[in-house]
DNA sequence: GAATGTGAAGGTTTTCACAGCA
DNA sequence: TGCTGTGAAAACCTTCACATTC
């Protein structure tokens, strides 16, 4: 049972840390472990164990003093936290390069995140099969997400393109939007934008391996 | 000219939006503004204008009080200090569904990140060309690594043989490695390790929309 | 004895507010 | 006047340390 969290403002980066523990306990549950401390759950993630237990803490008290908590209970707590056991209908507009492999990338569907619309503008590209969906003209956009009751859509078109999709996708009533196109686009305030941003990692590196003294940094 | 960073500890989240300005510093430029207001950057990255001179501070004085920043010469800064000017050769590991998207990914290639090998242990993809590049056999992968002088290593293979394959990366003494399987590598301290985990966001906007009210959030 | 849950302390990051300069 | 650069204040986040429970 998840106490509610009530006005508690919960960071962006206990959140993140959230996705790194279900992670883990994946895998722990796979390897039959039946409880983990904090210790061992900071360990394999580089943080503290305080660190751990405070982030758990914001939601319940899922442990047992002097055992630890179960992997499997836990687990399950935190994909009702993270809101992953519902399943979610995705789209996912652009079959380029990002696209093609999204469709592809296993680990969506493990957590529940079901890609059922596939879009593109590219004549070629309309009405052929990605493991099983037929990509749909980008034409019927609006009205395509509102009849499959999508909720999350992933953009993954031309930077140049990009806004003038997310627009419609937000005329369709989506709250969601995963975007993978490199510019700054604008929403509606009730809208989540997130941004994937591939370069961002890659010029940490640049940074890192460019001034080795004054930076100490895993991911 | 870059004040020496001296002994500063740069945070992280300072560096991450160094790439964020560079990106909006490179809009600005093709669109021919010759100096730029930290109230305008702040705008387009939905920052405040102080976190956003606070930021350039660590590194120096760049701006004219009165005036801004001057676009292009801020820009060519903010390479310099990522280390974005110099050009890397990188070597991807794997062309499955998220490698073959890197390759292919311009975005690398304009910031300087040039992959320069490609390898994969599938015997019908070593030898096929991908973007001119021809996909070598990962058996040679150490003595390949040494020989192009590769900087660093993109990790796209699946999560299961990720770390054998990190160990050789780190044999070959290579010092800046991103991991884009989905598992907890383990690397020598002066290795730089950063992992792009592209469930992580889609996590977080299934966290937001399943708890609308505690939440605000823009990436 | 072992490990959680949590106020309080400590540290870091962001924002404020203003002096200083074009 | 307009906007930067920056100490100081405020907000936020992490770690400590210990009472509590199994």
């Amino acid at each position: 049972m998840i106490s509610e969290s009530k006005k508690k403002k919960i960071s962006e980066s206990t959140i993140r840390r959230l996705s790194l523990y279900y992670r883990v306990l994946s895998i722990l549950e796979k390897e039959n472990y039946e409880t983990v401390s904090s210790k061992e759950l900071a360990k394999r993630e580089k943080l503290t164990p305080a660190q751990v237990r405070k982030d758990l803490s914001f939601f319940g008290s899922f442990g047992t003093r002097g055992l630890g908590y179960p992997v499997s209970e836990l687990k399950k707590q935190i994909a009702e936290i993270l809101g992953l056991n519902r399943g979610w209908n995705v789209a996912l507009i652009g079959v380029g390069n990002i696209g093609s492999a999204l469709v592809g990338y296993k680990e969506f569907q493990r957590q529940g995140f079901n890609i059922k619309l596939i879009f593109d503008n590219d004549q070629r590209k309309i009405g052929s099969n990605h493991k099983g969906i037929i990509v749909s003209d980008i034409r019927n956009l609006e009205s395509d997400l509102k009849e499959n009751n999508i909720q999350i859509v992933v953009v993954a078109v031309p930077a140049t393109v990009a806004q003038y999709i997310v627009d419609d996708v937000v005329k369709a009533g989506i709250k969601g939007i995963l975007n993978f196109a490199s510019v700054n686009l604008k929403v509606p305030d009730d809208v989540f934008l997130r941004n994937e941003n591939m370069s961002m990692e890659l010029e940490y590196l640049s940074f890192a391996l460019s001034n080795l003294k004054d930076v100490k940094g895993e991911s």
